[in-house]
RNA sequence: GCGCAGGUGACAGAGCGGUCAAUUGUAUCAGACUGUAAAUCUGACGCCUAUCGGCUACGGAGGUUCGAAUCCUCCCCUGCGCA
């Protein structure tokens, strides 16, 4: 049952590195970056880009591969088969979903903080109607929420009737996924919830946090707890106590905030949560997020920006992002990054074939931004293991706070 | 030379008497992206102006009309067909 052990810790703050060994030997140097893979494959890369990146961790969706797979997901190879990676795996449980299609859409919120523009597809009439059946009021919101679990009315699925996830359904799904760590399906708030709203969905996630432990069967998967109580004080102490005293094998925190709020919640939460098992924080993974995290005890980050901002042309790099699609790196000879030793930039891919990559609109532009960016949040998290090995965190937090606001100036390195 | 089809903003291509500085796409520029509604989305994109507004524009020159990118005449140019 010791799959975690804490092999450092910084003097002057709650960072910490450790070791996460799984059931299976997977094994994970913390504080570490989960890649996200929501389909079973991580976009545009191979199986062997993404070990060539440094890749330690991968985090999959349950909602997404339940809704892909159907009925076959009863022959499902596993997720270590799909995507052929003998690091350690995550599923998300879908509880996300609860949110980023249900309120998120509604409120016009983010994971961290506002969209900055609304995004309006076409919704068909039938859909719509399904949706007024279900009791749903809000055009743009495919999810109803009741204490049994929720059900999505997703227009992307072009669905004829609503389909339901409950605590139960989630564990069982994920553990047809075969994940190493899988999670507690709880329900994602909205900021722009008000103080009940968010008492009354984080009681509901603690009534369903238990219902997953009992639901789990498997003992070969690790399962994390979700903290969740909007941004109120109160609420997030009371959540992090109620399940950082249930028998889960680790502890995330999730739910939507700004990003001011976020540290508080961090501060607020992880002090009741076990000192001797990892803690997660969902979807959270900008660099000075992440230094802001582990300062505070948080050992593992997943985040689709690397991913994400990569096929969209953001570059990452110590100074900050850039965007490659621009003309002037158009005869640009130099790596994305000196220095870097990523597969792209020791591959030979410089700024200028990389822009007419993306400009030609050619598969493998997303993909060598990839692995860079990948390989640049991987190699980010080692050197900050590094440095809180050696005791040099907060130098090592100061320093690259100092190089990424340089940026401003110069993003050509 | 004859016949037909055309010439619209960087390009492609709508519009065919007023609501047209002109739909749309591409390109360009700027921005966003945090448990992936996302290889996506937003905004700008003739000139001047912070804004109001003004100015110049739909091959060229005239004309008809209260009013023309849209109708008429002539001219120039392009493509296809026939000689």
């Amino acid at each position: 049952m010791d799959f975690f052990s804490i092999t450092g810790r910084d003097k002057n703050t709650r960072a910490r590195t450790g070791i996460l060994k799984t059931k299976d030997g997977g094994v994970v140097e913390t504080p570490s970056y989960v890649v996200v893979g929501t389909r079973g494959a991580v976009k545009t890369l191979n199986s062997h880009d993404i070990k060539n990146s440094k890749t330690q961790m991968i985090i999959s969706n349950t909602y997404h591969l339940f809704r892909e797979l159907g009925e076959s997901i009863e022959h499902f190879e596993g997720l270590h088969k799909k995507l052929e990676f003998d690091g350690v795996i995550m599923t998300d449980s879908g509880g996300f979903q609860v949110f980023s299609l249900g309120f998120s859409r509604e409120h016009n919120v983010s994971k961290v903080g506002f969209f900055s523009h609304k995004k309006n597809g076409f919704i068909g009439d039938a859909i719509l109607a399904l949706r007024a059946k279900a009791g749903i009021r809000n055009k743009k919101n495919s999810v109803r929420i009741t204490n049994a679990g929720a059900w999505f009315i997703d227009e992307s699925y072009g669905d004829k009737h609503p389909i339901v996830l409950t605590p139960e359904m989630s564990i069982e799904i994920q553990e047809q996924l075969g994940a190493d760590i899988i999670l507690a399906f709880d329900e994602c708030t909205s900021p722009k919830h008000g103080y009940w709203y968010t008492t009354w969905a984080m009681n509901r996630t603690h009534r369903w946090a238990l219902r997953c432990i009992k639901k789990k069967k498997n003992n070969s998967q690790l399962l994390y707890g979700i903290v969740q109580g909007g941004d109120f004080e109160d609420l997030r102490k009371r959540s992090a106590k109620i399940i950082g005293g249930m028998p889960f094998d680790g502890f995330a925190i999730g739910g939507s905030f700004g990003k001011e709020e976020m540290r508080n919640v961090i501060d607020w939460s992880v002090p009741y949560l076990p000192d001797d098992k990892p803690r997660h924080l969902l979807g959270v993974g900008r660099i000075e997020d992440i230094l802001d995290g582990v300062e505070r005890g948080i050992d593992t980050f997943d985040c689709v920006i690397p991913t994400r901002e990569a096929r969209h042309g953001g570059i990452w790099t110590r100074f900050g992002r850039y965007d490659i699609k621009k003309t002037k790196y158009l005869d640009n000879n130099e790596p994305l990054a000196n220095g870097c030793m990523c597969p792209t930039c020791i591959g030979g891919i410089t700024r200028g074939a990389l822009y007419r990559l993306f400009k030609e609109k050619d598969d493998s532009a997303g993909r060598y931004a990839t692995m860079h960016n990948v390989f640049f949040f991987n190699t980010f998290m080692k050197d900050l293991r590094d440095a809180i090995h050696v005791g040099n965190f907060s130098e090592f937090k100061k320093q690259s706070l100092s190089d990424l606001n340089s940026n401003n100036r110069d993003e050509s390195r």
